[in-house]
DNA sequence: TCGAACTTGTCTTGAGCACGACAGAAGGCT
DNA sequence: AGCCTTCTGTCGTGCTCAAGACAAGTTCGA
């Protein structure tokens, strides 16, 4: 049961709210989970969206491809986040790619059958709308980001959504597993492989992380990332 | 009739489609309008977000500030769209700004009669959702243009939506009535007021457009915007 | 255990474009 | 009509950061 409501936790708040126990047996019962390893596309643009996951084990990231072959990353999802809302939202295709970073379990249901479960429970819709929101709210502030920030502080920035997110709190700081590579994360802050580098390193230098290939360590406070 | 239609046309589709006249009639009665003139802010960021706006005539920016003074729209909208819609999105405060750039007629309508009337009406939820989807779109093609094209190629992609959301096609081209300031079209592109100049400047150099204070016409097709 | 594929580290070059400065044009207000 | 404010036009400077090149380190599979 715990396991359960663990499927659907979302960042910053529970999707299933206030749902009752019936409801909860009836999304389950819909849905079909898969497993997907690393690099495993899950689904590409211009493949119709008829279905919506949610993500219970491992990171998916959602990106967009340029045509000259350049990747930017627009959401990094863990556990308990849901992906290919576009197929709720109206659109028919889906307009960007969502990939693994780390293996995943996937939950996966027909959008019609979740667009009848919301027509039945306003309660879910007000939950599905909420989630939109935060969606809404979290590429708006990239966009900010983008605009007002430059390399640096955006690559910053990212460490520090990423500590606090995927990180652990430990007695004197924050500890966390590095799951992306120098590319991807890149990719995240839209700027070059090789800023990143320089960036990491300047930081490490200024003593405020610490990393090797197996962890990546913030002494003291998350706002010592703040520019 | 017809008005009352119009008020609610959005850009690529209508949020009342197939409502019922009882629907329709309760709409109109719980809005209340008001003018506005240029420049007038209808909300600020951290202001509470209680009510949904319609914009019925005239035209409105969505944008944001940095700490430093500088300025980012995310959003343009013209007649028929719907703004503050972070107050049905489980947001209690605004975090951006929305402000006239044309006199305005809106209407305003409490979130909570409107997320009474979406409790009952599962038709206006999807249309809603339909809504929130084409913002995510608009805002996720936002942060595309922003990595991969540079500045003029930006502002170019700009001329190209603004023409055709707000000119008018003539027989042998189309026809816009300028009604933003360069320094509009460099929030609006995250460039620099110079540079809009500039683009501009060449763009009627190589005879794509051409353009005075009242108006500004393109020949021939859009996609002569391309990059 | 060895080699290929991937990832990190470092330096250097140069394009893109923001930004300051200032002049001239247009518009609006009394 | 005349002044003040806002907007447009143009130049030059300099900073940021992408991107190429290449070496060294790491991982993983056969």
């Amino acid at each position: 049961m715990a396991e359960k409501t663990k499927l659907w936790y979302l960042q910053n708040f529970n999707v299933l709210e206030g749902m009752s126990a019936k409801m909860m047996a009836e999304l389950e019962k819909n849905t079909s989970m898969q497993n997907n390893s690393k690099k495993e596309i899950i689904y590409f643009p211009e493949e119709a969206s008829n279905t919506i996951y949610f993500l219970k084990m491992g990171k998916i990231k959602i990106y967009r491809l340029s045509e000259d072959g350049k990747t930017t990353t627009l959401h990094l999802l863990g556990p308990g986040e849901i992906f290919g809302e576009s197929a709720i939202l109206g659109q028919d295709k889906h307009d960007n790619i969502a990939e693994v970073v780390e293996d995943a379990v996937v939950c996966a249901m027909d959008k019609r059958d979740f667009q009848d479960m919301m027509e039945k429970s306003p309660q879910l819709t007000m939950s599905i709308n909420k989630f939109i929101g935060f969606r809404l709210r979290k590429i708006q502030a990239h966009v900010e980001d983008l605009v007002f920030k430059n390399a640096k502080q955006r690559i910053t920035a990212f460490l520090h959504r990423y500590i606090e997110t995927f990180g652990k709190k430990m007695v004197d700081g924050w500890m966390v597993r590095p799951f992306l590579t120098h590319q991807e994360i890149a990719d995240l802050t839209a700027t070059a492989r090789q800023t990143v580098n320089q960036v990491l390193n300047e930081l490490a230098e200024d003593d405020v992380i610490k990393f090797s290939r197996r962890f990546l360590q913030l002494k003291g406070e998350l706002d010592q990332l703040e520019t």
